[in-house]
DNA sequence: GTGGTTGATGGGAGCGTTCCCACCGCTCAC
DNA sequence: GTGAGCGGTGGGAACGCTCCCATCAACCAC
């Protein structure tokens, strides 16, 4: 050793070690064309030899590629790591940036207080693309990312007005699916417990409820449409008020933990599920395989949902400027016990 | 514009539309001292007129910092995701790594299935340090990371062999509170329903109660110690086998939601909580207010438990080579109504 | 007036890559 | 025999920054 153990080994070093030139040795780390077989050994001998791992800086200086993606984490985060969905969206995020050999950078958008910080670092200089994940159509964080010319793609539309560089499930035709199967059984009075309007998921799978309900000819009735907030105590509270409205013999709910509340509200005013009333929920989470009856629900990937917006953030960087078409994801129906 | 519209500006020309040399404009950038006012205006203005973002592979290039410190899961991610204690873990990293301006990166051990480019990866060429979030005992991972040269921290020991680079709440403290606390309420038959003896929240927790009981004078009998696996499930047969094995009249349950299965045996059993058996949890996780008692149990703050990883890992950054001491966060109880 | 000190400044050198161009030695067609 | 073409190669230049050193003006003490 001539050098100082402290720095590590440098490509020239690996070049001189293997008896050939800087570009030579170059060519081979990045896999290119016309190096002869023996020059490739060489190399990768004398890469094992010294442990040799390229600089991320230098390179990323002059390729002008970071070779990293920033996922921004608008909601509170708690909400976020908490829910499962969010968990499984990550997860395959995660997976696909790794195949693809990039980093994938966590920006929690709470906690870099100083929005100066956060604008300055979703840049060029800093990152490739950004996925960013959210669940209200209010924010503004888009257009200030868009702004800096930085590949975004969107988790779940924040806001309906962008069509362009988003994936999400497709909540819609998820919700008819769900009613369509209830109507197929012959049910007359079927109700929705529906999230949040200012969500997407709320809205839309309330709108892919009334379609579906149209389409069968019968009118939507208000009495029949309760609102909750995706949690559990809120389902159970609104299914009391829908069973108090009238008949009811189905309830479409727009996710599951609203559903396993209205489970339990039925099973509190002595109705039978699902003979007297069917449920759908919406996700297929964890907590659909253990309710009793197990919860029939419209099924979606979290995980392919994450893949497939590092897809899209990955298409987009490589024509940019260029808008990415939207993906939607479809869903299917599993059916369990509970309709 | 002379400069093509695509690439930012440089910090060259900042200067140069400022009228100052190159020196002075990174002195005025990097707050350094030896700068007039009139300078550092001019530099001011012109880096607001140009839109001037610093270049961070040009900068960590030279200064040999990538100010990016990478957060490794070695977990299964589903678990680490759904866990609150994880969350919490990861929103402590994210917030006190924003405040010191530096950058989170999410490794997902299990995403990159070549092991080989993990290893590469975790290296001073791309991250300043490493965190690690593991439960297990028997990763080599540390060790690998280690042989690297990189900083790395441990949160939660991995292995009791380890006696620095760690941060963990103080399990078994904690424990040894939650038993005093039940002794104290004049409880003979005090049992635990322990978690994992390969993790070490399973093994120190079971020691902190072993300690506690012994530290009574009295013997720790076999028929009172049960063990699960952290699942609710588990704690509710555990309290069952407990309740078959002979007179009790108080639980420590190694966490909350062991403490909640726990709680529903009882109530089945039809005994009442705490006249008939005092139960006492670990964690403060948000189960722990809903259950019915509310649970008295140990509380930890995974929160602080990120902060001090990043802490740390800082500190070692700053003194490459030296081993930084272990830190030990303590607990403390918090009394509700199951105790 | 002289010499030393101090605040402020400009710009060369160098960080470790990739890109690109010049170049070498062969082979093959004419 | 000559020139074009091609696989293979070496190394200069550039990427955008920080570090450091030389320099300068202003000021002070003697």
């Amino acid at each position: 050793m001539t050098r100082p153990l402290r720095s590590r080994p440098t490509l020239e070093e690996v070049a001189a070690r293997a008896g050939v030139g800087r570009g030579t040795a170059s060519r081979v780390i990045n896999g290119g064309e016309k190096v002869s077989e023996r020059a490739r050994l060489a190399v990768q001998q004398a890469i094992d030899e010294l442990g040799y791992v390229p600089n991320a800086a230098a390179r990323a200086l002059v390729t002008r590629r970071t070779d990293a993606i920033a996922l921004v984490i608008a909601e509170s985060e708690e909400r976020v790591f908490g829910e499962p969905f969010f968990a499984g969206v990550i997860r395959g995020i995660g997976s696909a940036l790794a195949e693809a050999d990039r980093q994938l950078i966590l920006v929690l958008a709470q906690a870099s207080r100083r929005r100066g910080a956060l604008d300055e670092y979703l840049t060029r200089q800093h990152v490739d693309g950004v996925l960013l994940l959210s669940l209200h159509d209010d924010d503004e964080l888009p257009a200030r990312i868009r702004a800096h010319g930085v590949p975004l793609v969107v988790g779940g539309r924040a806001g309906a007005e962008v069509d362009h560089d988003f994936v999400d499930v497709d909540n819609v035709q998820g919700a008819r699916l769900a009613v369509e199967h209830l109507l197929g059984l012959g049910r007359r009075h079927v109700a929705t417990i529906a999230g949040p309007s200012d969500m997407v998921a709320g809205h839309s799978r309330y709108e892919g409820y009334a379609d579906a309900i149209a389409a069968a000819g019968v009118p939507v009735e208000e009495r029949l449409v309760a609102r909750g907030d995706f949690g559990q105590a809120s389902g159970e509270e609104a299914m009391r008020a829908l069973l108090a409205g009238g008949a009811v013999d189905a309830v479409f709910c727009a996710n599951d933990l609203m559903a396993a509340g209205a489970l339990r509200a039925l099973g509190e005013a002595g109705l039978k599920v699902p003979e007297d009333v069917a449920v759908v929920g919406f996700e297929d989470a964890p907590i659909a395989q253990s309710t009793t009856p197990p919860l029939t629900t419209v099924h979606q990937s979290p995980e392919q949902m994450g893949r497939e917006m590092v897809a899209v953030v990955l298409a987009a960087t490589r024509e940019p400027g260029t808008p990415q078409p939207g993906r939607m994801l479809p869903t299917h129906l599993v059916v369990r016990g509970s309709a």
